[in-house]
Order: C-alpha cells, then sequence, then structure tokens
DNA sequence: TATTGTTATACTCTATAACTATA
DNA sequence: TATAGTTATAGAGTATAACAATA
C-alpha cells in the first residue's frame, strides 16, 4: 500500500529565470512519473546539445550501435529493438543511406527483407559517438556518485 | 570518470511477440539517458491508459493540480511551472473551459493576465483523479520496496 | 518599451491503414 | 494467406514569430 502523501508544505521555486514566483507543486515530487519526465527531459536536452555537431538525434544513435552489434538483422527486427514501428524506420534508414552511414542489402535466405550494417563511415561516426555520449553520461551524472548511477539504473530496469 | 562499460555479451530478447529474436543491445543499458527513455515511455503508457476513463493526458492532470495548489495565478506562471510553452497552455486551458474544470478571470490587479481557478467540478474531478494516480503510482513501481521507490525518487532529484 | 494572452505555423514523434513484392 | 518494406496520413507535443490589449 503506497501513501503518495500530498506534502503539502514544501513550496519550491517554478523558474528562477522568469520571476521569483514560487509554486506550490503538491503530490507532483512525490510521483515517480513525474520525477521521471523531468529527469528524462533534462538528460535528454543535453544529449540533443551533445550530439549536434555530429547530427544525431537519441534514436538515431541508439539505431546505429544496435545495427553495429546486429550486422545482417531486418529493419524489422532493429525497429522492434528501438520500440519505433517500422513505418517510422523507413525515414530513418533512408537518411542513413543518404549519408553513407548504413546501408540495406537484400537478404538472400528471405529476398523481402533488408540485411543492415554499417558502412565504415558508419562505424567511424560511432567512434566518434561514444566518445560524445561517455561525455554525456557522466555530465548527466554528475550529481551522482558511481554507485547511486549503478543503483539508478538498477532501480529504473526494476520498475 | 565513467567507464559506460560496453559489456557486449549479455544477449537480451528484443520482444518475445515478435518472433524469438534477440538482440545485443551493446552500451545501451549502461546509459541512463536509454535506461530513463525506456522506464518513462513504460509508466505514461499505464498513465495515459490508467486516466482514459477520466479523459485526462499527463500534462492536463498536472496543470489541474498546479492550478487547484495555486489559485489565482496567471497562465504563465502555470505552464512556466509545467515546463511548457506559453501558447502551448491556451489550448488546454480553452479545453478546461469548454470541460468545465477550470475558469480564467481577468486580474484585477494586472488586466492582461488571467487569474486561474478550478471550478468545482474541476475539483472533484481531481479528487477522483488522485485516486487513480495512486493506483497508477503503485502498479509503476511494483516491483520496488517503498524504500527503494523514494531512493528512486532522490536519485532522480539528485541528477 | 515590455508583458499577457493569443493566433498562426512548423517541426518532430508517433500510430495506423493500405499498397507491393515476396513467402 | 501472411510478412517485410514502403507510402501516405493523421495526431500528439513542442517551439517561435507576431499581434492586440495592457502595463
Amino acid at each position: 500500500m503506497i501513501m503518495v502523501t500530498p506534502s503539502r508544505k514544501p513550496r519550491v521555486a517554478a523558474d528562477a529565470k522568469d520571476g521569483a514566483e514560487t509554486l506550490d507543486f503538491g503530490m507532483l515530487p512525490g510521483l515517480v512519473g513525474y520525477v521521471l519526465r523531468r529527469a528524462q527531459l533534462r538528460v535528454f536536452e543535453d544529449f540533443i546539445r551533445s550530439f549536434e555537431p555530429l547530427a544525431l538525434r537519441p534514436a538515431q544513435f541508439s539505431a546505429l550501435l544496435l545495427i553495429e552489434a546486429n550486422p545482417g538483422r531486418s529493419q524489422r527486427e532493429i525497429a522492434a529493438g528501438l520500440g519505433i514501428q517500422r513505418p517510422n524506420f523507413v525515414a530513418m534508414m533512408d537518411e542513413f543511406e543518404a549519408r553513407g552511414l548504413a546501408r540495406r542489402t537484400r537478404s538472400e535466405v528471405d529476398r523481402r527483407s533488408h540485411a543492415l550494417m554499417l558502412t565504415p563511415a558508419g562505424t567511424d561516426l560511432l567512434v566518434r559517438a561514444k566518445a560524445v555520449v561517455a561525455e554525456h553520461e557522466a555530465r548527466a551524472t554528475a550529481g551522482l556518485s558511481e554507485p547511486d548511477r549503478l543503483r539508478l539504473l538498477a532501480l529504473l530496469k526494476a520498475m
């Protein structure tokens, strides 16, 4: 039985930038959905800014990683792994091919499907991306000790 | 110095529903951005389903809570607290008024701004919404003990 | 001149139906 | 008949510029 205590008292600063307003957030800071969403937006903000020089969005970075680690898999398999709809993965693969980062080749065993793999340029970009993501990760978890970072990952996965 | 260990070995099930495929997720399960995003999507999925009977989206629930806890505040203040742009809050307030959940009244002190407050119907809806959110929270954190749930909230806020 | 609420607009993400070519 | 990739499309959510009323 979870109580979700209202905790009405603590008034927190809404946003220092637009006035010295103070808002009562009520039960929101006690709800995982709210706190999770806010944290995720903060982390993605830094991720997106960090990856602007490489022109990669979060989903694109994940897609390239998945293709690298699973060469020869189909679009359906990679899209399913990413949790995105198959139709929405088409444009992403189109861009990867246009930028010379990945290739589609018709599968020999099932000529309906595409075998995906990175190009050398795609592999090179991922090398740089992994350095960028390590710096991003350090910034995103700057407020946590390494044991706390691992504990956070474990708690998120246990949900 | 964070190592972001690749941990290439563990192959995890991609999705049991569409074949017995197995994908190597590489470093992704070690990145807070990725794990956070996945957890947030899972939680929101349950939230959205839970709130379908009340016809409330997550942002709408937060907005009603904020208006209830801070009656008389302006659209700019509530929108800033929610982290949404002022223009995008206009349609949400329009819907609240159309559904009889909240009201805008011109402020006496600054006739440019609107003083927001809930209607009795809005207050009633929030009573039901708070019961729904407590059940949702229990489901979302079913895999966590109460100390772990609090630890998770603390770690997310410490990031 | 600056700010509040507003309109219009655009861009990203996401979700679904339906087509084609293969199986 | 079912599936992979594709096209078209529609709906959220989000971001910015500009306007009228008011400060």
